[in-house]
This record gives structure tokens, sequence and C-alpha cells, in this order.
DNA sequence: GTCTATTCTCAGATAGTTCCCAGATCCAAC
DNA sequence: GTTGGATCTGGGAACTATCTGAGAATAGAC
């Protein structure tokens, strides 16, 4: 088993200017989680475990976006976020909200280029919708605006969730979706059944790691009936996307 | 990389020039709510929370447009307005105003070019509102005249509220009107069912996203009985507008 | 004020998805 | 070749998201 932080790293190594992401939350436990993941894609990382707080790193730090809790100890996300708009930074901001409750004060989160999650959540969606939000909101310049994914002739399109192999599209379940994101990103790489367990389940996932065989299985009916096959099984160590060798 | 003006363009493919808006009022929530969206959509915007800071604010930033509430701490809306004018500014006001015995007050005093919204009002009428006043005062000349959305054999008309689907009128509610308009404005774009809810309904609805499946299925009824259909839900995602795939 | 169009809630029906299991199959080591 | 662990895949039960009709509540027109 790696460590999250040796996953990271051998994961993606894309970023190219290095993007500030401030991650706000109470629970260490959270926080750690996400900030973990995310310093290893490539962003420079800084954490804030109350609004107060929020508030001052946010001003020395200037980060380009903000991974925000809604339930703080002290100001409510909500509240964080307005005073940070208000004293005139553009910053897209990524709340996180509980499963519960929360539902009727979803209201406003996704104003300008902001978005929302409920907890809990799946790391590789986190990262996902982290870029989309980067992406709208102009603070990124080194990421393309086209918001496609190709491997081979697969393509896998973020603003449409339109997947096409050959040109032909192609029906995925949202976890099918995560699950082939995932192996596109680490595109020729080999990617453990535990890894894709971490990153495309939800992080409180306590199921087993059969389902990721099950899920590779219907991706396969899907997108491997055209040939050449695209997922390969590395026996022992996990599944890997690659070309097959020319003859 | 895109700019946000960039990027406003081609998600509402309208803003050509950065149009400079100032947005009166003395609710922070509501006047970061307004800032923040319109600023999304590409003006640049600036904020005041009284009619005197406004007058100031005004002088030094020459807006094309003002969204003024009429409920201010010190001077009236009106009186602010007025004060404008008298010193040679040919400003073209959005006035907001509760909803009490003040609404016909106000629409006696919109005059010329001026318009005003009631609150609570929805995102997306505002900067809907705001572009039909700057077309109309003149502050905008690169924006077309032709007012018109279109998408497939659908077309939106927003000077005349007029929705037709293969030249065939069809007559919508109001929210059926701003959600079509939504979902053209994001067209082949997936668009989450809390940002339909953000982005058309008033901003402090606080009922169930469910009501968006209500207000699609309307609309299924209205627009989508023609072939082919372009309302698409995409299943955990959110709702797509989409010509079907070529075969 | 009444009347009508519209908004909104709710709940049953339907369809799609997730997850687990168990038997079949594959592969490498012996 | 046999064996044992790993992987593949079909089946199916539980769950979830979405669709839609019916009706209550509300707003707007007259």
């Amino acid at each position: 088993m790696t460590t999250l932080k040796e996953r990271a790293v051998q994961q993606e190594s894309t970023e190219v200017t290095t993007h500030r992401i401030l991650v706000v939350d109470d629970e260490s436990s959270i926080s750690d989680l996400i900030s973990t993941s995310l310093r290893f894609v490539g962003f420079d990382v800084r954490t804030a475990a109350n609004g107060a707080q929020a508030l001052q790193v946010a001003e020395e730090f200037q980060p380009h976006a903000i991974v925000l809790d809604v339930m703080l100890p002290d100001l409510d996300g909500f509240e964080v976020c307005r005073q940070l708009r208000s004293e005139g930074h553009t910053v897209g901001v990524l709340f996180l909200t509980a499963k519960d409750g929360m539902e009727d004060k979803v209201a406003g989160l996704t104003i300008g280029g902001d978005d929302y999650m409920t907890k809990p959540f799946s790391l590789e969606e986190l990262v996902a919708r982290l870029r989309a939000l980067l992406r709208r909101t102009g603070a990124i310049e080194s990421l393309p605006d086209d918001e496609k994914i190709r491997f081979a002739d697969l393509e896998l399109d973020e603003a449409t969730h339109e997947v096409r192999r050959a040109g032909q599209l192609i029906d995925l379940s949202p976890t099918e979706f995560l699950l082939l994101r995932y192996l596109l990103i680490n595109a020729d790489r080999v990617v453990s059944k535990a890894q894709i367990l971490d990153h495309v389940w939800q992080y409180d996932f306590r199921g087993d790691a059969g389902i990721v065989e099950t899920y590779i299985s219907y991706l396969r009916k899907k997108i491997d009936i055209f040939d050449p096959p695209l997922i390969h099984t590395v026996r022992g160590v996990g599944y890997r996307l690659r070309m097959p060798p020319k003859l």
C-alpha cells in the first residue's frame, strides 16, 4: 500500500504554474486528507481551521481558490465568503456541506464561478471540480480552456460529460465516468485497486475493493468492445490504460 | 488561456467590451450577491453602500449603468438618480425596490431607459434586464440589436419574450422562460440543479431542488413534443441542451 | 372582490445505479 | 499438469434519482 503522498506524486505531474489553494475545515482529518491530496497533485496549499483564521490567511496568502466547509466553529462559510468578496477578492470558492440539514441552504452556492460538494465526496471529484473552478474564474492560465481529456481515440469532455470512443458517443453512469476519468488522468501508468478506491469512491466507503473489478468490467463492456482494448490488467498490481504495442 | 472576459463571451456570447456597473445597496449580502454575479458574466463592478458614496463613486467610475436600491440609509434612490442626472450623467438606472407600496411610485419614475425590479429577484433576470437597459440607453454599441438566442430550431427573443420552436410560437410562463433562457445560454454544457436554482429562482427561495425537475418537465411538454428532443438529463449531474448526436 | 394562471409541494411510478455475491476463468509457480 | 490466488462477469437485491400527475397555495388580472 502506498501512502497518499507517493501516490499523488506518481500520479500527476501536470500543474505547470503552482496555484495557491486555501483549505478551510475544522475537522483536521478532513482538512489533512484534502490538503495532502491537493499538495501532491501540485497545488500550493495552506489550511485554516476556522473563519477568522481563514480571513487572515486569505489576506496574506492570496489564494486562487478556496475549499471551504460551510460549518465552522465561529463564522460560517457563507459569512467568510461574503467578507472576502466585499474586500474585493474575486477568488472562487468550492463549498463543502454535510449531507443533512444543509439542503435548504444550498441556494446561492453556485453564484459566479463557485461550486459546492456534499460530504462525503471522492477526492477525484474534488480535484476535478477545483480545476473546473479555477478555469471558470480565470485563475488558471496554464490549463487549456478546452475541458477535454484524450487518450488514443478515447475522449472525455468535462463540460458536457460526454465520452466518445472513435467518435462514437458512449453512455456512462456517474461512477463509471469518474473511474474512466481517473484512468485517463493516469494514462499509461499502473494504478492499484486501492488507489482507485481511494480516489474514485467517497472517502468513507467501507466496502470491498472487489467493487473496482466490477466497475472495470462495466467499463470494458462499454469502451473496450472497440478495438484495440485500452484497459489492461496488470496482474497483482492494478490496471493501466495503454495502447497495445505495435507489431 | 482565457480571461474572465473571454470566458463570459464564450459562455453568454454577448459581452464584447467590458462595461462598468455601479451597484448601490446598503445590505452587503445583496450587494455582494449582485456584484459577484455581474463580475462573473464579465462586467466591471464597483459598489457603494449609501447615497453619498454612490454619487462619489459614480463621479470617478463613470459607470455605464447603475443598479440602485431605492431604500438607502441617507438619500433615497430617486434623489441619487436626480442628482446624477442634474450633473449631466445620462447613465441608465435599474432600481431595486422591496415588495411594498413603493412599486407604483418607482414605476412612475422609471422614465426613459430606466427599469426596476422588486426584491427578491432572480439573478438571471437581473442580468437580462441590465443588458436590455444598456442596450436601450445606447451604452452598448457592441451588443447586437438582434436580441435573440438560438439553438437548433429553437429561438428565444429577449425583447419580445417570444419563444419559437421550428417557427411555431410557444407560450411559456415567466419561470419557464427564465429556465429555458438559462439552458440556452449554457447550451451544450451540463448545468446542475443547484446552478439552475441559484440563477433562475429568486435568491431567497428556500424550497427543494425538486422544483427544477417539475419545471424541466413542464418545459419538455412544451418544447420537446417536437422532434428531436433537446433537453437531456445527465443522471447524477444535471441537465443539458443538446442536439442528438449525429448517426 | 372573483377568477385564472402560475408556482410549488408531494408522492407513486419508473428507470438507472450501486454493490455484493458466487461460479467461471485465467495465470504463474511448482 | 495441478494448484491456489487473482480476476472476470452474470445475476440480483437494495437503493437512488428522476419523471410526472394531482392538488394546494399564491399571485396577478380584471
